[in-house]
DNA sequence: GTGAAAGCGCTAACAG
DNA sequence: CTGTTAGCGCTTTCAC
């Protein structure tokens, strides 16, 4: 436990620069008292020494660590991969450091929100978790800011950040009736987030004002090979038009389509997520963009001005989404089809 | 700046337990010098009000923090975000916390290195990162364990576990050979890590054991659109069979490979990654499998026992991977085909 | 077996 | 404008 030399503090600037330690505290934060040829000095000599103020010891001092803590739940959804990267690069641009987390079971949540507080974090982003509800407790006991992005279940007192389900809904619906379909299916997730409720609920009533109704609805895991299992069932109900809960579901719904037997026409597909394959030529699925970027943004934003300002009233931020046409909701073969 | 009575620090759970600091630090850290009573009662004390030990204040004092370094490049590469999430999740388990940074450019690299100093962590892990030559000076200069995961370019002291490429290349020419190819081609990526000039080596030297030689040899970027833009000039080439240095780039040839007039025959083809999309049928893709789970875990305890002992030398180690065996390098039409 | 005291590296009153 | 001093919450000698 001995000291490592190697380690320059700010003792060993203020010798060189011939000043106190407060001194080279003040010039290196950008106090305004401090002369412009002090800091000057005080700059050239940590720049010689090459130092870097321990944050560890700063965290300890003002009770501010600039430590944020990320919650996800699954990373091999890349929708989630995406957003964690996206946050990860923002926080980084307003020196927030994020310390991260999986909670995928309720045990992974509590412990992890439970480490995120020993670590003195400044905030938590939750991102799509479920158990939020442990989340929301820990961080209202522990008086941390609380972010969450993309589920808003609970009139909860916190931040919220999350898509426009319902305009996300509307969206597909209009623009499959636009493709002229007359009959209608949903293709749910298993969770019961309000958000992917919200997608159903604003499908449903835009088909409803314009004269149509769902006609089926199938609900799976958001796994590839479950949502294939069933697939078929729903493609049975002979729908025309299938909107997915998931980018997952609708390449599993097309998959179903195309091993199955006969001329029977595919029905016209809309995912939700909009992820990297949805533009690749075998899927070539038009699906709802929930402007990752933005939502992210937004995300980062809010739980920035939340530790600058502890006190301030939680915001909820409502993401619009757009619709990214591509050939699996034209009424003709798309062309990644052979 | 006002203290938050809400934080149960470890006077509060001395008091209540009558005994002092030093005493409850002991008993929660498990010293044996401890009577089991004492040891109960500032046991209960500590549940009863919910204390959870400052790991900020820890940190300062015990010189280690807890906190390991995660650097990674690319989240929306799937098999990155895998090996996060598992190396996330087994950092967990022995009580580390990831911090995570993402350094996709140099001067990412540079900056995420600096902050991770910063924070003093107590390791560093790089998953797959280029740039990894400034991160092993910096680790250097910091003495700080630093562990790279499937990178191993230059003899660098610092320790390494990786896939065997070389074995990789050897299994899919093995492979492809006794599947009846003759006429083989390598699609290179953009890297010129070890890794990946292993695999290619690997494979060139099999083939060459067998009286066999690489006809063709492509490099694109790791990127499925620019992959596709290219591949169509590999598959002139009439190799009988192409080992791709990544499943995406695979995804791409094959796709390549059904938009090509004519009924040219297919090439076999074989991946790299085992990806989740290698299984769906759309591809099922023969792909090399890397085993992310062994090689995380060994990344780990790698980590951490060099946290422990920091003078042990530095160590290598190298994961056999295993070929997952499906349509795409079968001599006919995989079964997802229409 | 337990307590008292010191100190990790930093910053922010409070003085001047 | 700058220095002195105290203290963040914890662990750990050193003393008993």
């Amino acid at each position: 436990m001995d000291r490592d030399k190697t380690k320059v503090r700010s003792f060993e600037v203020a010798e060189l620069a011939q000043i106190s330690r407060s001194t080279v505290s003040r010039a290196l934060a950008g106090d305004p008292r401090i002369s412009e040829s002090t800091r000057a000095r005080v700059r050239a000599a940590a720049a010689q020494l090459g130092y870097q103020p321990n944050l560890i010891a700063r965290g300890l001092k003002n009770r501010s660590t600039g430590i944020v803590g990320v919650v996800v739940t699954d990373l091999n959804n890349p929708y989630h991969a995406q957003a964690l990267q996206l946050l990860v690069g923002k926080l980084g641009a307003r020196r927030l450091a994020p310390l991260v987390f999986v909670g995928d079971t309720a045990e992974g949540a509590e412990s992890a929100i439970e480490r995120l507080m020993s670590y003195q974090v400044d905030a938590v982003i939750a991102l799509a978790a479920p158990f939020s509800g442990q989340i929301v407790r820990a961080c209202r006991a522990g008086r941390k800011p609380l972010v969450l992005m993309n589920r808003h279940d609970g009139d909860e007192d916190v931040s919220v950040v999350s898509g426009d389900g319902v305009a996300a809904g509307a969206m597909a619906a209009d623009h499959l009736i636009a493709q002229g379909a007359r009959t209608f299916a949903y293709f749910a997730g298993d969770d019961s987030t309000s958000i992917s409720l919200d997608r159903e609920t604003g499908f449903a009533e835009r088909l409803a004002e314009n004269g149509f109704e769902l006609s089926a609805r199938l609900s799976s895991r958001y796994s590839h090979a479950h949502a294939l299992d069933v697939a078929a069932d729903l493609l049975r109900s002979g729908a025309q038009a299938i909107f997915c809960a998931n980018d997952t579901l609708a390449f599993a719904l097309m998959d179903a389509a195309r091993g199955m037997t006969g001329g029977a026409r595919r029905p016209l597909v809309v995912g939700y997520d909009n992820s990297a394959l949805a533009g690749w030529p075998v899927y070539d699925l038009t699906s709802i963009d929930q402007n990752l970027e933005d939502m992210t943004s937004l995300t980062v934003e809010t739980a920035h001005s939340m530790v600058a300002a502890p006190a301030s009233p939680p915001r909820r931020h409502v993401i619009s989404p757009h619709l990214v046409q591509r050939g699996s909701s034209i009424n003709r073969p798309p062309k990644g089809t052979i």
